[in-house]
DNA sequence: CCGCCTCTATCACAGCTGTGATAATCTCGG
DNA sequence: CCGAGATTATCACAGCTGTGATAGAGGCGG
């Protein structure tokens, strides 16, 4: 298997990586075959004997975002909670809420290729399966959060919860007027505060 | 002045209905100078005499569609509420959350459309300033009603309430695993009523 | 050593894009 | 009626796209 430095999966990651790159400079739409070779430093060739077309480049690409984020929000890590523990049943909120926002630009970036694959999903059908999975998944952790923290009206707080999040993630990856303060960080907190009251 | 039908005004609108039918139809990067001209059964050497260049002609749709956005939610047609009138105070808010969210698929392509041009805009300097504007408005429209309505905490609430349409929005858009129960408009009137309390 | 398989590398092709340039056509005011 | 300006209509060009096809290079097992 003769590969420059490492094995096959190495390269795919490689070309992975130059696609999210380009994709959080320019865009989607930007990520073309030939841009994402010259990005990766990899031939065009080599790039579309590991993928086969672009559209199943992209589909690898959406997977494996989809992978990153189900390794920031891990569904496993909720505990129990003592209804009298008021910071206990806010600390298992907010740790839901920062699975999804990002702490740093680090993690900034792959809730801005999401985002951009979730939106391009209303168009292109090979995005569609990581946009359903990462709707599915989000609902369902904070669903299961809520519970845990003994939040009643669990189905329209789910919705409610979700849809701020979502609506600050959008706010951070597409800038839009906003002057900062409150930062989204404290209007999650507030929103918290006023779920599981002291 | 010769024109088959009407004046210049009358051929410049044409085109830009034939954008925006493009938009919701295929993505931002699809409206192509050509596509517009055979969408909207105009010359694209006549849409090219109207607008000039394409980013031009871009910039001339998210100034209309900033028009028709204003033309949803005027901030006039607000009216001060008796502290001790809860029903109208709580209607108050519903009808700015109304105003963004779109009622009938009618207002829905606006909202699509925006939505569009305002993550463009992320790469696409031409949709900068709608964006911006458009953010603005939002939540200057949002803080004016909260303290109509005597919601304290303005600041913080107002940056919730955005967020919270924003995300509704998002959803409506870009549909990803939600199951379209709870509504947005009963999430929207649940959060309204713990704003305003009964 | 040799055959086989993976990977790398190029070429060519059709199709799309925005745009510069140019000309024909139309409509109205004088 | 006729000239001027607005509008419509085509070409051509360079640049980009994905992809089919083909061939060379590299390493590994037999």
């Amino acid at each position: 298997m003769p590969n420059s430095t490492d094995g096959r999966d190495t390269a795919r990651l490689r070309i992975l990586d130059a696609v999210f790159r380009l994709v959080e400079r320019n865009g989607v739409a930007e990520a073309s075959l030939r841009k994402v070779a010259a990005e990766s430093g990899i031939n065009i060739g080599s790039v579309r004997h590991y993928f086969g077309s672009h559209e199943a480049l992209m589909a690898a690409a959406a997977t494996e975002i989809g992978a990153r984020m189900d390794r920031r929000a891990d569904p496993a890590s909720m505990r129990p909670v003592r209804p009298g523990d008021t910071a206990g049943r806010r600390a298992l909120l907010q740790q839901v809420a920062d699975s999804v926002l990002p702490a740093e630009p680090e993690g900034g970036t792959e809730l801005l290729v999401l985002g951009e694959f979730v939106a391009a999903a209303r168009i292109r059908p090979e995005f569609r399966p990581l946009a359903e999975r990462m709707g599915r998944d989000l609902r369902a952790l904070v669903r299961d959060a809520l519970r845990l923290a003994g939040v009643p009206d669990t189905e329209v707080q789910t919705e409610h919860f979700v849809g701020l999040l979502i609506g600050l993630s959008f706010e951070l990856v597409y800038p839009h007027g906003s002057t900062g303060s409150p930062a989204p960080r404290d209007v999650v907190r507030h929103h918290i505060a006023a779920l599981v009251p002291g």
